[in-house]
DNA sequence: CGGGCAGTTGACCCCGCTCAAGCGCGGTGG
DNA sequence: CCACCGCGCTTGAGCGGGGTCAACTGCCCG
């Protein structure tokens, strides 16, 4: 877990100010700071740390306090709950664009989640008390925030749902069908994200030789191909059917 | 569902208002209306609609759009899901001081539960309009609402752990100790809310049979009491420790 | 008095979890 | 260079939690 100091990082962020100010700040790939303005914007970059993770990285753990909000500008992480006997559910991810930690910024308690990465990423902090800041300052920001937690809130809605009444099969098409919607494919047309089969027993929250079971079964039924980690979609509408939407 | 018109609304609150505005706005029931300066709590008596809603009445329906913010000023609802097999999945109650509506008003799209009065219930109703200007003008109450989500999101994630992870019995438990904190206690030492067997089934996410079986398995252990719907809690510490908490 | 709904109980059985064994592969150290 | 270990993956066997179905009760209400 390396971390690295905030002096080495304002430095290097400086110097990407000169070349790019004034055309485009790395915080822009979150489409929510786009609703700052240019000052507001310039004075962020100066404040804001960058730091790279590699794979497996933890970037903070379930029930700590966070540093502030982590906005994605390469890689995936994973959000995860720990049940009591030490299994991980898997609550969403987070990809390029996307920003994360606000939750418990704006609830002002504790992460309810560990973060870990699963694709190397560089991820950049906006410490809490310039977050909070900016919400005060600027109404659109705010609004965006807002929408962005309630549309959280309405995945999460959605989730309970799903979990409490579908089957597992049902759930596991569902997740395939998910993770092909917001990662895309690869060149070879396979999903772009690589889970362990642990990762999606723990999205679909079952266990790891259901998952096992389930996918073969799919790969029998040519809905889906595997090869290692590489899964490719076959059939979406047999998928969506399996998966009841 | 009787849903009177704003006009005579507009008089009663009116009449409201010669007595009572310089003490004590009904708004203020709500918490998060505190953070609104007087003359916006004055503005929006005049514009709030207020009804009576009686027990099993239908406020609005998941996946319509809604008519604004609701204040419980008293009674209790439900907000559930409705799973493709008609069965329902309770994901919040909503009491007196308690806002709903909210998240399909910000998020701007359409109501993802179903609510229902359990218990008559006199609610107010905020315009979509008027409850998105005041989010524009007043950033305090801004950063209430934005907590508010962010607790709630906190809330469904916890809520999607234990599903997935806990067994029925351990849930079943689980939502006696919340019941109880939520609602309390009436003077028999009963819990105050009354659910069917079947609502305890839609929050637990189970069946109606599981659920019956399970609360008399805990009340032959002494740790509950049972007469009709009035439930007693009679060990606490036992019950934290069936639900694993 | 009869119909309907909530609650209860028993019988049955299947989904999915657990445990255990085995396989393939990559990394590490002797 | 090979042997070993550990981890991720796979498969089979077994079983138990909990869902489904059906029958019965008590109660409210028309």
């Amino acid at each position: 877990m390396i971390y690295i100091t905030k002096k080495i990082y304002l430095c290097i962020s400086m110097e990407k100010d000169k070349n790019k100010t004034k055309q485009e700040s790395p915080l822009r790939i979150c489409p929510v700071f786009r609703q700052l303005t240019r000052s507001e914007q310039e004075n962020l970059e100066l404040h804001k740390q960058t730091g790279v993770y590699k794979k497996g990285e933890i970037v903070y753990k379930e029930g700590t306090r966070v540093r502030g909000v982590y906005c994605v500008q390469a890689g995936v992480v994973k959000h995860y709950k720990t049940g009591y006997d030490g299994k991980e559910q898997i609550i969403k991810f987070s990809k390029p664009g996307d920003i994360f930690g606000f939750r418990p910024v704006l609830s002002g308690d504790y992460a309810c989640t560990t973060t870990q990465v699963i694709d190397n990423a560089n991820l950049c902090l906006v410490s809490s008390t310039d977050f909070l800041q900016l919400l005060n300052q600027n109404s659109y920001f705010a609004m965006d925030i807002i929408k962005l937690s309630c549309q959280e809130l309405g995945n999460a809605n959605n989730f309970i749902l799903d979990i409490a009444q579908k089957s597992v099969r049902e759930r596991l098409a569902e997740v395939l069908l998910a993770l092909d919607n917001n990662f895309g494919r690869d060149k070879d047309g396979n999903l772009k994200i690589q889970l362990t089969r642990e990762e999606f027993a723990g999205i679909v929250g079952t266990a790891t030789e259901s998952v096992i079971r389930l996918l073969s079964e799919l790969k029998k039924e040519k809905v889906i191909e595997l090869n290692k980690r590489k899964i490719r979609l076959l059939n979406l509408s047999k998928l969506k059917q399996i998966a009841n939407l």
